[in-house]
DNA sequence: TCTATATACTTCGTGTTATGATGTATTACA
DNA sequence: TGTAATACATCATAACACGAAGTATATAGA
């Protein structure tokens, strides 16, 4: 998909992908690569954005020798997401006009 | 409406808006602002990528004293709205996965 | 005549962001 | 021994929206 038509979803597609159960990096990739394709880096850099902005928590845990990073979603989060299908409207509307008028 | 949602549905909202009749800066930017808030440092930067990428054709025209720049769409900005049309579809999977799957 | 206001386009600097490349480290399996 | 899977981090780069500021003309109202 287009890079800059995946910003803006990108975000908040990570945000879904952990609203009903805590996941951590890799987990989330794997479920979120077959509905938008992202890489590593994109996806740590959104996940710190994501913690600066107080919309995740962190918990680093041991998992077989390995730390493990899990990230559970915040009210901020789940703010953002409800934010999102808000402003989906107003996208949709875009898209008719695009369409044509 | 958020910034980075703005990003790849811009391109092709400008485009749409010149796709039945010429049109120039000033103009388009009354007939988008409606549907979607630009300012006129994006407009213009906007017109010249796709200028650039050969998607539009430009013509000055003198009227009324001031020069005008009237925008033509060429085959490749009809392409381009077109594949916008293909990449909703995935932008709505994505959507639906957001929902919650 | 003076002064807003509308018309019309341009340039610059800044902050945000996606991504490829690269690196570190452990476990599991052939 | 090697290779794939697991798991996270950092850096440099390029694309892009936008505010701010600038240039210039036409027109309507005080």
């Amino acid at each position: 998909m287009d890079a800059q038509l995946k910003r803006g979803i990108l975000d908040v597609c990570v945000l879904a992908a952990i609203k009903n159960e805590d996941s951590y990096g890799y987990k989330i990739i794997k479920d979120v690569k077959p509905v938008l394709d992202l890489s590593e880096s994109t996806l740590y850099t959104i996940l710190k954005r994501l913690e600066e902005s107080k919309m995740l928590e962190v918990k680093a845990i041991i998992h077989e020798g390995r730390v493990r990073k899990y990230y559970h979603i915040t009210k901020n989060g789940l703010n953002r997401i409800e934010e999102f299908k808000n402003e989906w409207k107003k996208i949709m509307e875009v898209y008719s006009f695009i369409l044509g008028e």
